[in-house]
DNA sequence: CTTGGGATGGTCT
DNA sequence: GACCATCCCAAGG
């Protein structure tokens, strides 16, 4: 399996701009031990969330109980449920002249493990599995559980650098805000729209 | 294909 | 009591 041997990412790569970090976080390997299997994934969009300086952010008005994972060490996992019905998974980023950061997985698409995933979603339309924040963390077992964990090591959830060609990136203006859509902060794989 | 509304619950005002 | 970094399904074109 080569994404067993591709190597664990280190707390470098994590602590730069979080607009930088999630641009180079396209194409890494989500990890998933999850009842003896294995599941995996592919990054193919992200979104990049910053500190007090963007409105869209959870950490804008400071650090409270929900975001505190944003304030917290780099390369870990930030994870927050919303609407009522779903999870979101963020990875932990910023630079020094920032207090929070992180980046939020919006789409993955499957490696390992798709009968597993197709279980947890109760879905098998293979199209719409993992082509949302809230898809993906049901088809990956994210749960409240993760919030805080570290990403860097190896573990019931972690993530791997395959080491993969550049691919054309598609920049784009964040979605399901209401505020902060001036700022081309989302990052997608060739793909769909 | 697109649109619109309902479900659902934690967090913050 | 209002928001939400969402998803799903049903109805309409």
């Amino acid at each position: 399996m080569q994404f067993l041997d591709a190597p664990l990412i280190s707390p470098s790569f994590y602590f730069r701009n979080t607009v930088d970090v999630a641009r180079d976080l396209l194409g890494k390997v989500i990890v998933r031990q999850y009842n003896g299997k294995r599941l995996i994934a592919r990054i193919i969009e992200t979104e990049a969330y910053c500190s007090d300086n963007d409105q869209a952010s959870h950490a804008f008005r400071g650090k409270t109980k929900r975001n505190a994972a944003m304030f917290g060490p780099v390369g870990h996992a930030y994870v927050y449920f919303v609407y009522g019905n779903h999870f979101c998974l963020n990875v932990v980023a910023r630079d020094l002249d920032n207090k929070a950061g992180a980046v939020l997985i919006r789409a993955v698409e499957t490696i390992e493990g798709i009968e597993v995933m197709k279980a947890l979603r109760k879905q098998s339309n293979l199209k719409h599995l993992t082509d949302g924040p809230g898809k993906l963390t049901q088809a990956l077992a994210i749960a409240r559980e993760h919030n805080g964990s570290s990403l860097m090591k190896k573990g019931e959830l972690y993530l791997v650098d395959p080491n993969e060609k550049p691919e054309k990136i598609l920049i784009t203006p964040r979605i399901g805000i209401k505020v902060g859509r001036e700022v081309l902060w989302r990052f997608c794989l060739e793909k769909k729209e």
